[in-house]
DNA sequence: TATCCTTATGTCTAGTTTGTCACTTAGATT
DNA sequence: AATCTAAGTGACAAACTAGACATAAGGATA
């Protein structure tokens, strides 16, 4: 559980002190006080969210607690180890979910920063998984990429509940990388 | 009776050592001293109760401690419901998730102390989630208990695979209440 | 355009809390 | 018993808070 000072956010946003303070008073950055003289402290999530929310560039520093990874799931391992050839070749951390249950453990756990989605594995329905990750707040900005062989009107309904993008079977290896640097280092 | 003590705090709180001491010693944090050099320990509950009144957020590794709660997987609405009757008849928090992925999420997030898994569910293979639950460390300890329709042997090769206990379906509240005080108590 | 108002941010200070360092020692491990 | 790890203590340095006030930017209005 990272947190960071007052101080600390200050140098990090290139603002003042008495600034930084005055933001978590009026309750725009989520912070608590330690018991002594009230004392700020942020979660580095927190933090992070209030970046996002505001447009602000993030600190590299705060990215590096873990290299960025992304979680393949897709139940056909073939694929999943193609999509795996071409992250690695992009230059980023993977992992593979075989199932929903594992997918579901890994992305707590792990905490990638993109996941690739396959909509139609057997029994497992993609479009609540992608519900459901969206209701999650740690999970807001995940990128999620919905990888199918379905129709348009299945990869525009992905879109509508959250994801960020898709791409159709069979896809070409140029745009997968795309959409995999574009998404990792944003 | 479980206790922290200095040091564990001040990791939770992201804190020095230094700090928790004076905190303990100002009467902030109600805690006592061990009889050799005055070592401090500090009651978890205690603890959960400082972190509450000075609006500080909670480690998620001392919620499973303040309240052990059972994960229902099953997807099956209604079925799931009766066992989650059974379950807070019997004192116990519970969870539901009808999916395999948001049971992976949610095992991993909220850390229960055991979970209820219907074998047959769709598309989702209830012995991978055996397996691959028992082969995360993390997750050593949690009971799982298989809820099936399935044949004996199918429950059998459950038991082979890691899970603490079967319940064949139908089966009575007074069978499942039993398995999970036993569970819940150990 | 000038003026007033509002709001956000920066500056300064005094007093307090927290971190750091060096050193000691209880408690655990073998 | 020897050794190792984690925790306590004191003194000092660094960081933080809060209030009061100054400054700057943007809008509204005449």
């Amino acid at each position: 559980m990272k947190t960071l000072s007052s101080g600390e956010i200050a140098s990090y946003c290139d603002v003042n002190l008495r600034t930084v303070i005055r933001w978590i008073e009026s309750g725009k950055l989520k912070g608590f006080k330690l018991p002594g003289r009230g004392n700020n402290r942020v979660l580095v999530d927190d933090f992070i969210e209030f970046l996002n929310d505001h447009g602000m560039p993030i600190p590299e520093a705060l990215m590096s607690d873990a290299a960025p990874s992304i979680l393949i799931v897709d139940d056909e391992m073939p694929v999943a180890k193609s999509i795996q050839r071409v992250a690695r070749r992009a230059g980023f951390e993977t992992q593979i979910a075989t199932g929903g249950f594992q997918a579901g453990v890994m992305l707590s756990q792990q905490n990638p920063k993109m996941m690739t989605l396959d909509l139609s594995m057997p029994g497992m329905d993609g479009y609540s998984v992608i519900e459901f990750t969206r209701q999650q707040a740690k999970h807001k900005h995940l990128k999620i990429l919905v990888i199918s062989a379905l129709d348009d009107a299945s990869l525009e309904k992905a879109i509508e509940l959250g994801a960020d993008a898709t791409l159709q079977k069979p896809f070409s290896n140029h745009d997968l990388t795309q959409i995999i640097e574009q998404f990792m280092t944003q």
